[in-house]
DNA sequence: CCCCGATGTGAACAGCGGTTAACCTCAGCG
DNA sequence: CGCTGAGGTTAACCGCTGTTCACATCGGGG
């Protein structure tokens, strides 16, 4: 299936075509409620149509739900591909550049920070295979740095590490606007700086 | 309702009383794929009996989950209370004893901290009301102490902090069983303290 | 001018899942 | 021995929600 090739080039960046109004729609109310949680009808009165509208645009629910998963995980891969290659060779830099990175991911969309990892288990087991596969690798981004950083951990206790980095980074949909945007990413910086550094005792 | 005296004495502590069991049972079953998509027929499978007879127990499965993450919420309060209050005076050590608290917590019941911060938007209003206000009271446990530990920092600050070190302790689930239990509670500790101890810049 | 594809609508369908109802079993006890 | 209440079972009900269907609308070529 290398043909439908409106999916990725016109609709994407141009206007926001009813089809990505959906999506944005729909990933705050998941975020919200739950994506179970979440009717057809409520994502189509969100973009001002009504529910059996929405199957114009995507084969089902699931689909939706599938597709911005899928894109979030292939976002942030590619993201942190990108800022590792252009920090050098520097393990440090590279730390700061990722940490720098999902901060600004995380402050920008606390919504789908929220439905990732929570909804990642209604979607059917291909696509949740997939998007398992795509975030395992953004993972190993950290990882390999991580290890380079602590020579003596084992890769699984930089495995851990890097999961207590994503929950700290990831708590701000927790923590709602309650602090203006730059002293928490200083603070989040801040702290996630310190306990990647930290000494295991 | 002074009466009613079984719920709280005689099934607690002793035999873990079929009442205790699907508790535990569905907290797992939850924990694993979401509250809403557990039937009640898988509940009952999971301590061999059929669905329904959940009803001899629970008066529905929204009561099930509200009394689940209640008692989550109450245990965490009161052992940080107890905990803080064994600590003397120091800050630091009452920081040393919240944070041994909390992972300990998370490094014993994952499927739990999961559904906590998963589900709790699917109980009726009132319930989470109240789930929320413990929740808070627990936050502000840990503020307090934060504020102490950071004399310059905002309470806004503190808070966000407290939320983030949350989410580094809470990360368990996500980390599940490749480290050793000591290794990983060594490893979120120092991880945490760095963190909750770092200055802003 | 007419046809057509894209987009939307309201109504109807269908399956799933929580809840209830009616009935069974059986241990304990006066 | 017979009653009773706790705990189970099966079958049925019913509302909700994803999905489909048949039909409008309408802008833009041919």
């Amino acid at each position: 299936m290398p043909s439908t090739p409106d999916t990725a080039l016109s609709d994407d960046a141009a206007r926001p075509s009813r089809r990505e109004q959906i999506l944005r729609a729909a990933a705050q109310l998941f975020a919200e409620r739950g994506a179970r949680a979440v009717g057809v009808d409520d994502v189509g009165a969100a973009v001002g149509v009504t529910g059996p509208a929405i199957y114009r645009h995507f084969a089902s629910k699931d689909a939706m739900l599938a597709e911005m998963l899928l894109r979030i995980s292939e976002r942030l891969l590619a993201g942190s591909a990108e800022v590792v290659a252009a920090a050098g060779d520097d393990a440090a830099g590279q730390l700061r550049a990722l940490i720098a990175f999902q901060v600004e991911f995380a402050l920008d969309n606390p919504a789908l920070i929220t439905v990732q990892d929570r909804d990642l288990g209604v979607l059917s087991e291909p696509d949740a295979r997939r998007v398992r596969q795509l975030q395992r690798r953004y993972v190993e981004e950290w990882v390999g740095v991580l290890a380079r950083l602590h020579p003596g951990a084992s890769t699984a206790a930089c495995r851990a590490r890097a999961h207590a980095l994503f929950g700290l980074i990831n708590s701000t949909p927790h923590s709602a606007g309650r602090l203006a945007r730059p002293a928490m990413a200083r603070l989040l910086t801040g702290m996630a700086e310190a306990a990647a550094t930290a000494p295991v005792s």
